[in-house]
DNA sequence: CTGGTCACCTGGAAGC
DNA sequence: TGCTTCCAGGTGACCA
């Protein structure tokens, strides 16, 4: 999916259209996303203003005062604005409609998500089990390293795992550990305190720059304006593989871990 | 609790 | 050209 810098970018993106706009109706062409749409969005949500859009880890929350509407973009997933009598491809499952214009919900692959929760929505099961925000002050170094203790597996797939950070996806983890200079098979709970610090802040400033560059262009996914990200162009390793590593010319590897393709450099990692 | 595997779904690209 | 196989951003459920 979209990882973080990509659901953020929408976040962004979308707010100063959306906020404080009333919805005015919606449009379910197919209901049948990761989990059934909630058959009574319709009522909950039109007549309602929208008081702003939040995000945790890779779930957008979009506040309506009594409830929240989660959005979760899947692998697959983009959320646009388009005019309204725009005529919907085939896998723009969900419009909201806000008067002239419709937040469109695409998702080819259908695993993102659009759910409704009344008050309290951090207790949700899908929320409450959540770990740390990647660029929130809560994640140093020295919560890493607690964090890792009795985690034998892989650091790779370690920080993809949710309820550890949130966010962070194949592409940012395999960028982020090649940034921190680690090999992405080390375990987790072998990687020292200094070295858990650099990689703190490789993930920070990975998931920064993939922000500021406007996320990366994903195959199925383009921002809230339609517009490309740019950040595929920095990539040091995804992808790369038989490619020279861009600061020692060293010849980029790839492995499997948890049938997941992981990127890096054996001279740069280790 | 932890780690490993599977499933969910569609489409594009590569291989024969 | 056409069929088959593999691969793709996520993550909850299930098992040992």
């Amino acid at each position: 999916m979209p990882e973080l810098p990509e659901v953020e970018v929408t976040r962004i993106g979308l707010l100063p259209h959306v906020r404080g706009r009333r919805v005015t109706g919606i449009a379910v062409r197919n209901p049948f996303l990761r989990y059934p749409l909630p058959p009574d969005l319709g009522a909950r949500v039109v007549g309602r203003t929208l008081a702003g859009i939040a995000r945790r880890g890779k779930y957008l929350l979009f506040d309506f005062e009594p409830g929240v509407l989660l959005v979760h973009l899947g692998m697959s997933g983009s959320l646009r604005l388009v005019p309204a009598d725009t005529p919907p491809d085939r896998h723009d499952h969900v419009d909201l409609l806000f008067e002239k214009r419709a937040l469109r919900l695409r998702d080819p692959r259908r695993f993102g998500a659009m759910l409704w929760l009344d008050k309290d929505s951090g207790a949700h099961p899908l929320l409450r089990t959540l770990g740390m925000e990647p660029l929130s002050d809560t994640l140093t170094g020295e919560v890493l390293h607690l964090a890792l203790r009795r985690r034998s597996a892989a650091i790779k797939q370690v920080l993809m795992d949710s309820h550890v950070i949130v966010g962070v996806g194949n592409i940012y983890a395999s960028e982020s550990l090649f940034r921190a200079g680690i090999r992405p098979s080390t375990a987790a709970h072998r990687i020292s305190r200094s070295r858990c610090a650099r990689l703190v802040e490789a993930v920070k400033s990975t998931l920064q720059d993939a922000l500021a560059a406007g996320g990366s262009s994903l195959r199925d996914f383009v921002g809230s304006d339609g517009k490309p990200g740019y950040f595929q162009q920095q990539y040091f390793v995804y992808g790369r593989v038989g490619l020279p590593c861009r600061l020692c010319g060293a010849p980029i590897r790839s492995l499997r871990q948890g049938q997941r393709s992981t990127f890096y450099c054996p001279h740069c990692q280790r």
